[in-house]
DNA sequence: GTATTGATCTTCT
DNA sequence: GAAGATCAATACA
């Protein structure tokens, strides 16, 4: 949006029935986006100073969702070094609070459509290899290996993801 | 280099 | 009133 886009290579799960979903224990105001339809987005805020985006990626009513967790910045990066007030491409969007004050995603867009500009998703062309690893950021049920990365990515969240 | 803490707000107990 | 799917600045080795 904005002529700011990237590649999403770092990615995490939330299932209904995951501790740490928001989506665990029913639907409430807050998470009410992701019982919604699938390719929506589902935005809320984290710790009181960042926001966060998932793809909510299941029927209507079951409550699933994709967390964003890293995106690797390919169109738009004056804007987001103007955004994110640093020069560093690694950081501009390694980690989910970064991830959308680069792309100005806040709660506003929550429920949004996905396939509607100024949004778009393109899959790749040639499926990236993606290694799956323990959840991070996360108080409980952090066993689940539903974290996905970009294998050898430099934009991840983390400096050193352990697979 | 790693470790710890402050900022700041929505939701749930 | 406490916790939380975080980030960035500060303190210490």
């Amino acid at each position: 949006m904005d002529g700011v886009g990237g590649v999403v290579v770092e990615t995490e799960a939330y299932a209904p029935d995951d501790p740490a979903s928001h989506s665990f224990g029913g639907r409430t105001s807050r998470n009410a986006t992701m019982f919604g339809p699938a390719g929506r987005l589902y935005v809320y805020r984290s710790y009181g100073v960042h926001w966060c985006a998932n793809v909510v990626c299941a029927e209507e009513g079951v409550g699933a969702a994709v967390l964003l967790r890293a995106l690797e910045p390919t169109a738009g990066l004056d804007l987001m070094r103007a955004r994110r007030g640093m020069d560093d491409p690694h950081l501009l969007a390694a980690g989910p609070g970064r991830l959308t004050q680069a792309l100005a995603i806040t709660g506003v867009h929550d429920g949004v459509d996905l396939a509607q500009p100024p949004f778009m998703v393109v899959e790749p062309q040639d499926p990236p290899e993606v290694v799956a690893s323990m959840r991070v950021g996360i108080t409980r049920a952090t066993d689940r290996p539903w974290r996905y990365s970009l294998a050898g990515s430099r934009f991840l969240s983390r400096p050193r993801p352990r697979a």
